[in-house]
DNA sequence: CTCGATCCCTGGACGC
DNA sequence: TGCGTCCAGGGATCGA
């Protein structure tokens, strides 16, 4: 599943490999992920790919006319690429046989292929002119690791929802997904339903420098292998070796060796030590009649 | 504004 | 061995 550290691994791999490269021809296989499949086919041969970057969650291919895309005689049209659960995009020998679920690829001027292979299909790929890419990437809120201390603040002040949906929202913060999100909960010690705006002010410096500091040790890692992802030379990451709550559930907590419990928070899996990660009072039970009975009993398991 | 539900999609795990 | 069922989850969308 990639998040911001797999992608990021994924795009500086791809920098280092294809950047420079200019795009020969494009081949489609199934398109409904594609935003305009015409345009890639008819924008794209010629186009040399002059750098490749992270964006939350998107691969920004950066295209260009011409064969130095070093100044600003890039086009400034991009591919925008989005991973969803099960996409690679990677380059391999043109004669190598491409696997099933092989969507798209990239003839190269070197005899290579940049492939896009998604079994699910949950990803996205987009071909956008400049200015329609200014509008796209705006729908997006800060980068969690370059947001500061008083933004990350005022971010949490504003928002009434839980902190691990606000996390999630990739128009409040671009890139986070459902593993980092547990894993900075945890060493936060705060619970994914507590409510962002109730945070206290220690409580959001801490989260957001174990956010950062999470996603940069699971870059330098090369990110979480943890069903198929695999960086751009084909390499699983090594950070799933360090998650501390994401799909650990019964297994003792590092810090106090309580069972770690799985709640679906966000519409998501999110795991956390019930101890060291105390509930709000508004993450119990919700009854349609709690607010005439307001009864309490005994903790049910 | 925020929530949950639903859908998209396929492969892997699991039970029989 | 094979089949049915459930689950995983990023994101869009819709109704409450």
């Amino acid at each position: 599943m990639p998040e911001l550290p797999e992608v990021e691994t994924v795009a500086r791999g791809l920098q280092m490999t294809v950047a420079g490269r200019k795009i020969i021809s494009v081949t489609l296989g199934k398109t409904d992920f594609i935003d305009n499949p015409a345009e890639l086919e008819q924008q794209l041969p010629g186009q040399h790919i002059s750098r490749i970057e992270r964006f939350g969650k998107f691969m920004l291919v950066r295209l260009s006319r011409e064969a130095d895309g070093s100044n600003s005689a890039t086009s400034g049209d991009s591919l925008l690429v989005h991973l969803g659960m099960t996409g690679h995009l990677s380059p391999h020998a043109a004669a190598e046989p491409f696997p099933k679920h092989t969507h798209v690829r990239f003839l190269l001027d070197d005899g290579r292929e940049l492939r896009y292979t998604d079994a699910r299909r949950f990803g996205r790929i987009a071909y956008l002119a400049a200015e329609h890419l200014l509008k796209e990437l705006g729908r997006f809120g800060a980068d969690p690791l370059e947001i500061g201390e008083a933004e990350f603040e005022t971010l949490l002040r504003s928002h009434n929802s839980r902190i691990k949906a606000l996390l999630l929202d990739q128009t409040a913060l671009r890139g986070v997904g459902n593993i980092y999100a547990d894993e900075s909960l945890w060493r936060s010690r705060i619970h994914p339903m507590r409510i962002a705006s109730n945070l206290s002010v220690k409580e959001a410096r801490t989260l957001r420098k174990n956010l950062q500091a999470v996603l940069r040790e699971a870059i330098a890692l090369r990110g979480s292998s943890i069903i198929d992802f695999l960086d751009a030379d084909g390499e699983p990451g090594e950070y799933q070796r360090r998650h501390r709550a994401y799909g650990r559930e019964r297994k003792p907590c590092y810090r106090c060796k309580t069972g770690i419990r799985r709640a679906i928070v966000a519409g998501r899996s999110s795991y956390f030590c019930p101890k060291c990660q105390p509930a709000p009072r508004s993450a119990r039970k919700r009854s349609k009649r709690r607010k005439t009975v307001t009864h309490r009993r005994k903790r049910t398991s």
